[in-house]
RNA sequence: CGGGGUGUAGCUCAGCCUGGUAGAGCACUACGUUCGGGACGUAGGAGUCGCAGGUUCAAAUCCUGUCACCCCGACCA
């Protein structure tokens, strides 16, 4: 995405600098933004604001907190220290909650051969398009193509053909972490890039039921890790049929909704029922002496959530991490002037530092000469770290910090603490910022879903840029319904939720009978 | 694939119409003064003007070709 995601994504100060008349006569295509851009004075300090230009926003943030950078290859993103940090973190603590379910993680490799893709009809047809293919290797034309994997599913089907013989080798239950390729004609930082990382589990099992349970056991390990985790409120449900996985019977989503009002895909988790098996003939004999089909399921999340996490928290300061995923969770900025203040600060800056850390906390001390602490402050802030602590003389003279918190922009979130207090104060309010931000985020996800009872809501609701929340709908399940509110208001179904109690109603746009209310939303 | 647009310093762009020694802001380097919410001064480094050909005494600038990229549409997790 060297252009390509580049495309929606100037500096903020070089998007304001350019003058009025440009924007208008040659902006006009580009439907975001123009208007507010026009009034702003130019300030290369701040970031573009969120509510200006929702886009600009996001690749500002990404690339002025040094989460990733573009690379020359059209789609392909660097993931810079910072950046994977994030993901390290929520991979190792995800790892570990999968491990936990009975999964056990393996390496498939990159590349498979290009009749696999082409065994499941469905699966193909979702996948061929975006599949990259190679064509010549060692200097010579292959005798088979090999496509690049954009999931797993064939190639560990095929093995799980060789590994599995009777009833007594399931479940099998294999997750892998690895990269995966689908050549998108449009790409978008961390949400949806040519390359990407992510963890994809499958399983194989005796009985209907029992992968159907796993279906839905990995669908809540999902939605606690995001909101547990990364403190992201979650609609669990299931997908339409448009929505559905290529091969899958069912698929089930954790669904984010962004603070632009557009929801977005965290996680999937599906039913694939006997489709693969069928295709790429895994047989076991059951306890009957009979040769049957497995029942499976296959689950995965990606890099994407990363995106999820700036585009739910960030603000117009910048990243807002949560406490768990963030590589640096305290920072301690010390202030000072002449050489002997310096000498004293940064000597109870250091103490405090080896408390953090003998405390379990991420820590890190900001020496850097040469650039003020006003500076510093808003350095981390746009980096996210969630907690602050800021010494200078004053506070050496008399024992105590400040304490700034990430998540209570201002003179709200600061407090003092005694300095011999500090790495006790600080884990308990990492723990507070934790949970707080799971509460603000929820909070702006209710404010954002809208019970909607005719198809004339629904439009208003829908119109204009930018997402329009989620719309809590009743949808008979027709497919024509679906697509003809797609197709007029840009809305899809994001979700049919769970464990509904409706009374049944009338679908909102038919009339006809429904049992179930659908969330529809525009999507990322 | 259709429509629109852009290639000049790391980034964003001016210069092109009217040919004559390559510019600005930000970023970067050094030094000094600064430092409780984004400091300032001085000096400095940095560009085969996307590429190829043509016109000309002379091309970033004019002409022809070509390549790359961006936006909108179509398609799609």
């Amino acid at each position: 995405m060297n252009r390509a995601l580049r495309g929606a994504s100037r500096s903020p100060a070089d998007a304001s600098r350019r003058t009025p008349v440009y924007d208008l006569i040659f902006d006009s295509q580009n439907s975001l933004g123009k208007a507010a851009r026009m009034t702003d004075k130019p300030d290369e300090k701040k970031v573009t604001p969120r509510s200006q230009d929702f886009a600009a926003w996001y690749n500002d943030l990404i690339l002025r907190a040094e989460l990733a950078d573009y690379s020359p290859v059209r789609g392909c993103i660097v993931f810079r220290p910072d950046g994977f940090a994030i993901w390290e973190a929520l991979r190792d603590e995800l790892d570990r909650r999968i491990k936990k379910t009975g999964a056990r993680n393996a390496y498939f490799p990159l590349f498979i051969p290009q009749s696999f893709l082409h065994k499941e009809a469905q699966h193909v047809e979702g996948f061929a398009p975006e599949v990259a293919v190679v064509t010549h290797g060692g200097g010579k034309e292959l005798e088979e193509p090999l496509i690049v994997r954009p999931t797993s599913e064939t190639i560990i089907n095929h093995m799980f053909a060789q590994w599995i013989h009777s009833h007594r080798d399931l479940p099998l239950m294999i997750n892998q972490w690895c990269n995966v390729v689908r050549w998108e004609m449009r790409t978008r930082i961390f949400l949806r890039t040519t390359e990407f990382l992510w963890q994809e589990g499958h399983t194989a099992h005796a009985m209907r039921a029992e992968a159907e349970a796993e279906t839905l056991t990995m669908l809540e390990v999902y939605r606690k890790f995001a909101e547990e985790i990364l403190a992201i409120p979650i609609v669990a449900g299931r997908k339409s049929a448009a929505e559905r996985f290529p091969g899958a019977e069912e698929t089930y989503t954790i669904e984010g909704l962004m603070g632009d009002g557009r929801a977005l895909q965290c996680g999937t988790s599906h039913f694939l029922g006997q489709n693969f098996a069928r295709a790429f003939e895994i047989r076991f004999l059951d306890e009957k002496n009979e040769l049957v089909h497995p029942w499976q399921t296959s689950w995965g999340v990606s890099t994407r959530l990363l995106g999820a996490i700036i585009m739910t928290h960030g603000d117009d300061q910048g990243l807002r991490l949560p406490p768990a995923v963030a590589s640096t969770q305290v920072v301690i900025v010390p202030i000072w002037r002449k050489a002997d203040e310096g000498e004293r600060v940064v000597t109870a800056a250091r103490s405090i530092l080896l408390a953090l850390e003998n405390a379990g906390i991420r820590a890190r001390l900001d020496e850097r000469d040469g650039v003020t602490p006003g500076f510093k402050f808003n350095d981390w802030e746009m980096r996210g770290v969630p907690l602050r602590v800021e010494i200078g003389p004053r506070d050496v003279a008399s024992g105590e910090v400040v304490l700034a918190r990430r998540d209570i922009p201002g003179p709200a979130g600061k407090s003092k603490a005694a300095m011999n207090e500090v790495a006790v104060r600080a884990t308990a309010l990492l723990s507070e910022i934790q949970k707080n931000m799971l509460v603000q985020a929820r909070a702006a996800m209710d404010a954002n879903t809208h019970p909607v009872m005719s198809y004339d809501q629904l439009r208003t609701q829908m119109e204009g840029e930018g997402g329009g929340g989620f719309a809590d709908v009743y949808w008979c399940g027709n497919p024509v319904c679906e697509t003809k509110i797609r197709e007029e208001t840009r809305a899809t179904c994001r979700a049919i939720p769970l464990n509904q109690s409706h009374p049944p109603g009338k679908c909102v746009v038919c009339g006809e009978p429904a049992s179930e209310r659908a969330l529809f939303a525009k999507a990322y």
